[in-house]
DNA sequence: AGATTATATCAAGTTTTTTTGATGTGACTA
DNA sequence: TAGTCACATCAAAAAAACTTGATATAATCT
């Protein structure tokens, strides 16, 4: 067991931006590439880069690389645990 | 429709704090008093007023007043509110 | 009423996060 | 091989979040 709640805490700093949960939007329907993303968003390239690391971290989106391109997609499996850990954290103890 | 996630992300921000998430935990257990709060976290007292804010205003913690003391605890209504946000999120869409 | 207690709010300082522009890197292309 | 493209990384600046100490407020106690 982890005494600090730093862990936790990134995950959902990945959801605690706009503009990350703009660009999780787009994801839903699909993975993206960096480019296209960049066209839907108002936001510099190595903006979306940072933004994208944060994001990847927090196991709620995973990256393919293909060729000189990234792709971009939900991970189920992050945001089940993400789900999982907010469950987890609002529930009464059962002391 | 909102076209942007300021609300959304509120609720997140809430979360996303390793102080907000210890005391979330502290709340776990039951309705608690700032005072016994600030017992148990290193963290002084216009800190403590500050968190409780934040965690209030993203609906996840509930505060009852009670003469000079407030109580708090977690809402169980806001906490299904961010479960429910996190998981509209994070699905693929229909399109 | 005056003192005390619990908490909120404020302003200044500190720390962390985000943006921006420049540069680096690896993969294609001519 | 040289050039270009897609993206990552870096460093500096800007913005946002957090802490701290001081003050305000409202309820209780003497």
């Amino acid at each position: 067991m982890n005494s600090t709640y730093q862990e936790d805490a990134k995950v959902f700093k990945a959801l605690c931006d706009e503009k990350r949960l703009a660009i999780l939007a787009l994801l839903r329907s699909g993975e993206k590439c960096a480019c296209v993303l960049i066209e839907h968003m108002n936001i510099g390239q190595s903006s979306l880069s940072y933004h994208m690391k944060i994001l990847c971290e927090s196991g709620i989106v995973d990256s393919r690389q293909e060729g000189k391109w990234t792709h971009y997609c939900i991970s189920q499996t992050g945001s089940k645990h993400a789900a999982e850990l907010l469950l987890l954290l609002t529930t009464p103890a059962v002391t």
